[in-house]
DNA sequence: AAGTAGATGCGAATGATTCGCAAGTGGGAG
DNA sequence: CTCCCACTTGCGAATCATTCGCATCTACTT
């Protein structure tokens, strides 16, 4: 269902990152990757050029997350998959269906719209126990 | 509407960001914001003490940007806006309504939303025409 | 098996954001 | 109106994510 992309070399650490994301579920950000990986010969700088590539080829997919600041990655399994994200212990959650209506309306004549990004913020039933406290 | 917060004093950095959220209509970066004020006595860490203060009580709200990477701050209007973005030349335009559904489906159990972000990646109109060359 | 375009190891550079601390100031107490 | 001090800011150093530069290495073509 998604393969390795043909037109890039399949080096250690390209099949590493690729191996990698395919197990997990969710998105990580590169810091993440390179712990998981844990071969030291893996530089991180390295593994922001492979995903970089990755992301160009659409092999995987960018996201962001506001706090802390950093981009994430994962497979891009063409789901179109959004997350609720924990405000408190920042853990994420998938959401069933992408929530967002069929049509969008931009107040601007012409844009085309080719992606979105939809990211729900709240409280997971852990948190939000303890934040009652 | 919105007010400047009563539980803040008003200094001469808090004044003078607060009056530029209040006339832009747009999100700004730091140092848009900076570069806007064109004091050269506010300084740059300034600016972000004085967005997280707001931030913390609710007069403004952050978003983030993927490219570049950085946060976005605007005076939170209670209007419930998202933004459509061209990939190519950044500029923002904002959507007519909300477009997420009513229900928000997570898939975990007690999840409590607070609030979401979405935003539309594509071409503006100026942009898909300089794209096709 | 050799040659080469493309990758990586490694570390320095860049850019956003935060931190530390001494000096400055808003606004309540008197 | 003045004094006081907790809260702010000026200033620059520190931190963190991300990118760049370049010499060396390696996957793949011929």
């Amino acid at each position: 269902m998604n393969i390795f992309p043909t037109s890039l070399k399949k080096t250690k650490a390209r099949v590493a990152v690729y191996g990698l994301l395919e197990k997990e579920n969710q998105p990580l950000s590169p810091k993440e990757i390179q712990s998981r990986l844990n071969d030291k010969d893996i530089w991180l700088s390295t593994i922001y050029r492979v995903l970089q590539q990755f992301a160009k080829t659409k092999t995987i997919v960018r996201s962001s997350s506001i706090d802390p600041p950093q981009s994430l990655y994962e497979l891009d399994r063409h789901e179109h998959k959004h997350y609720a994200v924990c405000l408190r212990c920042h853990q994420r959650f998938a959401l069933g269906d992408c929530p967002l209506m069929d049509e969008v309306h931009v107040d601007a004549k012409g844009f085309q719209v080719l992606e979105h990004r939809v990211e729900v913020l709240g409280l997971c039933a852990m948190c939000a126990i303890e934040v009652r406290g």
